[in-house]
DNA sequence: TGAAGTTGGTAAAAGCTTTTCTCAGTCCAA
DNA sequence: TTGGACTGAGAAAAGCTTTTACCAACTTCA
């Protein structure tokens, strides 16, 4: 301890945290001297005092990492410079796992739980209700009375589709995913406001496949093409521009194409490459860790669903 | 505290912990009413007293997650049997931001370190050879006499053209990454050891549009063509086998072609979905993770290199 | 019946910090 | 010279759990 090499354990306290009263020659004493042997205080002995353990619980049922990484990136920069750690837990919609998991973080006194996932309306298969830690939710949905951070997917859409109008498209058509997602009505409701209601929407799944079939339907039926697609995300966006290449369809020459998600190895990859509506996750991520922490620290912070806007990435399969 | 819904303060920490003498009447008791108070200990206090936090740090600067994601799923299957929990640490390359990771992690006494990276040849831009914790390398270079674990590149590269000489294909040709990655040169090796020195091995980077264009410089070459193509990701694979359909060579009939990783958003997807050689990085991951909790038990382990084996992943682009 | 052993439980220390309280000494003013 | 205010530092408690030492009561056996 650093106390053997100086004063008595209090003093040395005092001086490292500059607190109390002590002559100043002997607070910079103290400090040279656990500055020079390396002294670092416990954080388990601080946090069993301050009950603050300067620790917050990740919770995702993301286990590809899509969603929660950027998440847990925004989260961890934000938290890095007010020295807490995050522990990311990982359960796949196995309750008996999430449950195993709450257990741990709570044993290790967690100032807080972000819980996150991979869809905006559903719950994490664990109840966080009462817990008594605060509870942020993020990309997941939350309960009542709690702080939920999303996307705002209605604006995203809203870019997108203004973007093609913008460019000169009259004639876009949406392709998306399953219609029971929330975010997939939001943002074909998005759409049709701006689009109005000329061509239809396609409902299917997320996959490129999906993309690539959906043209081919398209350019099967009869009369006026589309000259524009807003597709529900980008690995969708993808399997379409691969078939109007197949089709000796130019991109974005004969149309535009715009994906969602900006996820980086299917939009930067795709030729040409995507552009794309970011959802922010980063950003929503380090909102979300501030937002647990001054919950932590006894803050008060209102209740409810914040929105965050969505950007658009700007690449080369729109013209424009 | 439990104890005032029964016993004495030791009585009930013994009665909780099967430990110490007691009438086998009060053990039930107290461990029934702690049950039903839903008492839970204080890991801080535990960790305080036994020198166990039953935490570890996972540090990585693969901030795509391609590669710490599957090792980190590994690990905390490993662990949380065990109520090990994991801080997971994204430093970017960032020799500050690791040291400041890395002091947090330390502070919260954390039982040991797993280091992961994105290659097998570079270090992690922080030295913790001298920690008084367990460090394991998974998936990144290790120092001397450290435990690293490591994908044999070698073995799966021969896994991998051997199918494709066992399905009857000849003239193998082999589009990779960067020379200068270890892994590369490891896969073309086992390349040429098995199928010779027939075909060349083009070197490039680790995109999709590399794929694409070395495909088109060995279709440009005059002379036999390649019948079968070995990858050294599944991005590189796809670009080729995209390169191939807009030639109008099949895929697998005309031309086999195999992938490196098992990178399910690109493999699967790809038409057709790509044979690819999987580097098990859960069971690395879950292997760190056993090991660093024996070695933060005392337990010894032999030092070195170990290498896991690759596995297979057959999907329809070979055919045979 | 008395010594030795067994049983069931409690008290106290240890682990490391932070915070509050206390104390000895100093300085100034009356 | 004495009393009060102030200064610098140490003692002790608290936070929660585990472990060791200990004690009182009971049993067993000679």
């Amino acid at each position: 301890m650093a106390s053997a090499a100086g004063v008595s354990i209090s003093t040395a306290s005092k001086a490292l945290n500059d607190t109390g009263r002590m002559g100043a020659e002997t607070r910079e004493r103290v400090k040279r001297i656990a500055g020079e042997i390396g002294y670092r205080p416990n954080a388990l002995a601080r946090g069993l005092l301050s009950k603050r353990s300067f620790t917050i619980g990740l919770l995702t049922n993301d286990t590809y990492g899509r969603f929660t990484l950027p998440v847990m990136a925004g989260i961890s920069d934000a938290l890095v410079d007010h020295g807490v750690s995050v522990f990311l837990c990982a359960i796949e919609d196995d309750p008996a796992l999430a449950q195993t998991h709450v257990d741990a973080m709570l044993d290790k006194q967690v100032d807080g739980i972000i819980a996150t996932g991979k869809r905006l309306d559903r719950r994490l298969p664990v109840d966080l209700s009462n817990l008594h830690v605060p509870v942020v939710y993020a990309f997941t949905e939350g309960t009542q009375n709690s702080v939920t951070f999303r996307s705002d997917d209605e604006q995203g859409a809203r870019l997108a589709v203004e973007w093609l109008a913008k460019i000169g498209r009259r004639r876009i058509a949406h392709i998306t995913g399953p219609e029971d997602f929330f975010s997939v009505r939001e943002r074909a409701g998005a759409y049709h406001q701006v689009a109005g209601h000329r061509e239809p929407v396609l409902y299917g799944v997320w996959s490129e496949s999906w993309g690539h079939d959906a043209v081919e339907q398209l350019w099967r039926r009869p009369g006026e093409k589309p000259d524009a697609l807003f597709c529900g995300n980008d690995q969708i966006a993808r399997g379409a521009v691969d078939a109007l290449r197949e089709r000796g369809i130019k991109v974005p020459q004969d149309v535009s194409v715009i994906g969602f998600d900006n996820w980086e190895i299917v939009a930067a990859q795709t030729r040409p490459p995507l552009t794309t509506v970011d959802m922010e996750l980063k950003e929503l991520g380090r909102q979300a860790g501030l937002t647990v922490l001054a919950l932590a620290e006894g803050r008060a912070v209102e209740p409810g669903v914040r929105k965050l806007p969505c950007r658009l990435v700007v690449r080369q399969s729109c013209g424009g």
